[in-house]
DNA sequence: ATATTATGGACTTTATGCATCTATGATGTA
DNA sequence: TACATCATAGATGCATAAAGTCCATAATAT
């Protein structure tokens, strides 16, 4: 019940992306920005094109762009991307049917679970998440430019 | 970011000890009824006894018996007796510190997502659990018996 | 023509969840 | 006392998935 390293990668470079929306970025840039293996990333962008999240363009000049604003790609969007359909339990699909089929005492419950967090990711946008960092609110406030990116080591 | 089989297991045997909450079972019984190999099913109960949900009696006329009353017993509990304490992103425990170190856009969310569940966890008991049974409800329905959670599938 | 970039698939490595086995220790009962 | 029953503890094996690498190919700006 734990994010994957392939999820963070991803929402990683898209935060990345976030701060730019207009600009063009290449596999190669996100992932020495990022501190991501370049091979890696170049399968995850894969699934984030796949989805509609981002657009590629290949050859000189080329990489990748966000297709919408920030404040259109949710962090539900993002997770099916790279995870797949959001389940929290898989009971019956190993072809045969669980003995505990139609009466099973948990389901309903990380049913509610998955619900709920269902909604979360579905209202949390890459928008909220660029807003949401201290030093991203700092240079809010300071009317410093949007694209600093100050790193702390 | 999904059940483990183990957690599963463990929620399996509690609901069945819950059933007949003041009697003792051994781990064949209950191994031999929920489907669960025995042992390792031997392994989770020593986790079990360990967090203070069951207590063990060694020897024949021994086995394992609920220390509360299923009502008693949240879903957190069990969760962590099994998977420790419950997190949605490990980041900075590779003695290394994150280069996004007090400034990942991501985190706030994940923490927010992580309380939402652990307050689902924390107020779900053993007992709504075994209400909650579509079985369950009909012999509710039944009886009449109050207390009931209307479940939608 | 060439350098640059993404694509797609095969492949390797590493981690871990799941499971088994065996030896040990406690304890009720005959 | 002897025995059968049951939990405890740790070592070990295995299968699968996650994480990461590599390479050959295709598109396209200059």
């Amino acid at each position: 019940m734990q994010v994957s390293k392939t999820l963070d990668y991803a929402v990683r470079s898209l935060t990345y992306m976030g701060r730019h929306p207009v600009n063009r970025f290449s596999i190669k840039e996100i992932s020495e920005n990022q501190h991501i293996p370049l091979n890696y990333l170049a399968k995850i962008m894969r699934r984030l094109v796949k989805k509609g999240i981002v657009k590629s363009m290949v050859g000189p000049e080329g990489g990748y762009i966000l297709r919408k604003p920030p404040k259109e790609i949710s962090l539900r969007e993002i997770y099916e991307a790279i995870e797949g359909e959001f389940v929290m339990i898989d009971c019956m699909d190993k072809n045969t049917i669980c003995f505990l089929y139609e009466n099973c005492p948990q389901l309903p419950f990380w049913d509610k679970l998955r619900l709920s967090m269902i909604k979360i990711l579905e209202t949390t946008t890459l928008e909220d998440m660029l807003n949401q960092s201290r030093i991203g609110n700092l240079n809010k406030h300071n009317n410093s430019v949007a694209n600093e990116k100050e790193v702390k080591l």
